[in-house]
DNA sequence: ATTCTAATATCCTAAAAACTATAATGGTGG
DNA sequence: CCACCATTATAGTTTTTAGGATATTAGAAT
């Protein structure tokens, strides 16, 4: 017998998961997300693809890094990122298939 | 050989999508959903049980309903509300089982 | 029809937060 | 030190948000 209270009454859960929607909610973010979605990129290799001013990539960047949806690696002067949280991935998939 | 593109690279479904997660990137929206996830609701039970004040209620679903996620009906001088676009029920029930 | 009340929606304003562009700063390798 | 890659800081603008006051609508009673 556990479990008894809905999702819906977890004011912790509520939060997090309109943070976590919150950092998707920009075209922009959205964007990136997609890119990374085959694989890890380097943030040259990001703005470049995506036509973004390279100090906007890195601000968004750093929303979707601070919210825990992405990881990154440095590799000698070059920095990659890639998708961490799998939910996000699995998001992405499906507003990506529906639409 | 269709779909050559990635969505990602389609602005449209960036803004749409975007414009969707906005209008769910909220506490107190998200809160609505999980309420509404059971069945339709009419508005007066809603603030009642998410012990919200009305015109707060009223606002968040006047995005809710703007966006075309929920639906509603009136019945007599009552207004009641469902979820109407199913991938944002999807999309609760995938945030809300695993967190 | 007029009035009353409950239910819902809209308006208004101030405060907080997010966004954009540009400038400045910080590392890393040659 | 220089060139390159990336992050951070700053400033102005636009959006969201909360809360309260007010408006609208429907039904019941008179």
């Amino acid at each position: 017998m556990r479990e008894e209270v809905e999702k819906w009454q977890d004011e912790q859960f509520l939060e997090d998961t309109a943070e976590l929607l919150k950092a998707l909610a920009h075209p922009s973010r959205l964007k990136i997300i997609g890119f990374l979605a085959s694989g890890k990129k380097c943030v040259k290799h990001i703005w470049e693809a995506l036509d973004l001013p390279q100090p906007n990539v890195s601000q968004h960047l750093s929303v979707l890094r601070n919210r825990g949806i992405l990881g990154y690696k440095r590799e000698g002067s070059i920095v990659c990122y890639y998708i961490k949280d799998k939910r996000v991935l699995e998001l992405y998939k499906k507003l990506a298939q529906e639409e």
